[in-house]
DNA sequence: ACTCCCGGGACTGCCCGTTCAT
DNA sequence: ATGAACGGGCAGTCCCGGGAGT
């Protein structure tokens, strides 16, 4: 018992150390060496909780898409209306980009796997299918505007925020993303919901970042068995 | 001089063959050797005329920072409106994405290096500025709606661009790359102009770059390996 | 008393599947990894019973070698004549090879331990001494042509032996090797025994293959302990 | 030019001290570490010259391969009767083997793969193939007994010359390598060759360690090129 | 002026046999 | 008897010089 306490420990150290060194230079960029100089821990106690650098990465990707599902599954359970719950989800997600280096490291890995690699999409359409299915909910709520496709919006917001959150790091360290994503949703809003709501929304938008970030302590991506 | 006409070729040929290379794994996953070997030079040759990976890196980025501005000229020059303008500015870019391995490598690069590297957000501050500017002209012409603030919407538009960009090639390869700046533009127009010059710019957006350019059968991106 | 029946059998486990990798992948090329799974026991199990890998090879190759001294001591008190003991002793031997993994693995770790190690000759002198042993008797009871010097024979029929070995399995993974085995003697009767006698021993040889393999049930080598 | 002399010389370099460190410690046993340092060479200079262990490994063998085979024709042309022929095959490869730390390099790797690894019977297939025709063509010339296979000797032969070779080596260090291989040919020849031709052929076996070693200045294996 | 052969050496991810606290 | 950690060593790959030749 006192045993495995240890284990998670170290294991959470690597991780995070991790984490750190691929959201700072990406996958081939981090060096197993500087992990475990950072982590550190020594090379068996890596090789004993992770067999390959890959296979660490996903553990990392893995973290941060169980802490993105688990954010999700809260928002919807909250009963807020389909077009205010993907507001939430990207200010979420944002605020998170901006804290905690589990996540950035996650997406960048995402995107470098995605970008520059064998390409799996994978996770991308995850990330549209969730979005598109609450804005078919929202839509068939009337809260959006009768000519709104909600397949194209998803695709185009999900593509939209990579994109804005991409530049916000390189310009400013992610520091201003909170308000690029803010002009974001004021630069959509005219186009997804009919004009008397837009005060509503506007309204919605700009509320958010109260601090409470979402924090659904993911638990930890369960071993795959040989 | 005769001399001058050889190393012009050859320096070409390592040019493209590590356009193509850095297009495919990225700055670090390329091997100097793989671009020999598909340059068909020898390390001295690469080393006569680039005195290091990275300067390679930065001329094939250079490469295609030059001819963004040139293209961005072209487009100033030929009397259109400041909004049309920038419409036609990300329609050549998303072409030129689509076919030409130097940009698609210079824009891969300058991610690179932006999101995860030591960060030059100069090329990025470049667009913006270049699209900044085209929107005052648009906005002293009457032509945008009175609320539009064109920094944020450089700001955005630039981001946007990027991360529907990175969608595209993840999902698709970039071949659907086209119809998704289209679908940006028209759920951003309601936003950009006064209802009445909607219809107008809808047409404009749909017809592409003046006639010669038409939804072009993109070809998918070769397989690796020749 | 429980404890050490169910320790027994975790002994034998480990000395079973090491022996069998042992036998495919040679002294470094088994890994102990692969051991332990293969047995399905712990690391800690397995350094309970084994100080070090070398010393487990040494069990391997002391249980091969306990079993050699046991055959040969059986074949002595059947009353056999020298020269059928030599013959009977080395169909044994090639018989064990071809079915029982754990001779195999001992007779391939002291061959590596030989040809490629710090060479301990030890186990090739202790089987030429026997050999030797056993046609001294040959000679003295007349069996043999008068020419013949035991020493010489004996270095040279293991020598052979050992080479015959070796060719059967790298050609056939020693499935002919019972023929090889017969033919290496049919080359050596005219020289070992006077003309007359050549038929009974060339109908010795042919026989052999009763089935009744020499499973001398050997006890496993006593623990050293330090 | 001046280059390519040097290159060679580091190439000859690589090739003898890995030969060297081969022979003593097999294949997974010799470090390239090791190599390099005994070379006296660095890591890029190996790499250039052998992209990998393997091919290091292959190209001492095919050394080795090359040697035999120049051996053996040369052994053809001298006129020699085939039974001769054989004798003196062997007795080359045996003085070989005392004093060529190549062949004795290629050998040992031979075997291992053989032996201990995926098994690639083919070069015993060669020998044993030449060896066969050689007592073939004795047969027919009438050298032989009636009684002798041609088939079964050679790959008898084959195996026990493996086999001494071996013993000689573990017990000697191949010091009486040479005398073992006489008593070889002593133990087979009454087998082999008719009656009254034994003492000739007893005398041929006792000449040939005449010094004047077979050294047919084996060209290097061609590169393989990609 | 331009190209090439040959080599330098640091470093990477990985795997291994082994030990120690429990 | 176990789970966890240790640390050295392996083969392989990389980016890069520099002397010689054209």
């Amino acid at each position: 018992m006192a045993k495995q306490i240890r284990a998670e420990i170290t294991r959470e150290a690597i991780l995070r150390a991790s984490a750190k060194l691929f959201d700072r230079h990406g996958y081939r960029g981090a060096s197993l060496n500087d992990v475990l100089k950072l982590a550190g821990v020594t090379k068996g106690a890596l090789y004993f909780h992770f067999s390959s650098k890959e296979e660490l990465a996903r553990a990392v990707i893995s973290y941060q898409h169980l802490w993105a599902v688990g954010v999700a599954n809260e928002e919807l359970e909250e009963g807020q209306t389909g077009l205010e719950a993907v507001i939430r989800l990207s200010q979420s997600l944002a605020l998170q980009l901006m804290h905690d280096p589990m996540v950035r490291a996650g997406i960048r890995l995402t995107l470098e796997h995605g970008t520059f690699g064998e390409s799996t999409s994978e996770p991308y359409e995850g990330w549209i299918a969730v979005t598109e299915r609450l804005l078919v909910h929202a839509s068939e709520s009337g809260e959006l505007d009768g000519a709104v496709r909600p397949a194209v919006v998803a695709r185009f917001v999900v593509g939209a925020f990579t994109g804005v959150q991409i530049l916000s790091q390189v310009m400013t360290g992610r520091n201003d993303l909170w308000e690029r994503i803010r002009e974001m949703w004021e630069m959509l809003l005219p186009t997804l919901v009919p004009e008397r709501k837009l005060p509503h929304y506007r309204q919605f938008v700009r509320m958010g970042a109260t601090g409470e970030v979402k924090t659904p302590t993911p638990r930890r991506p369960e071993q795959l068995e040989p």
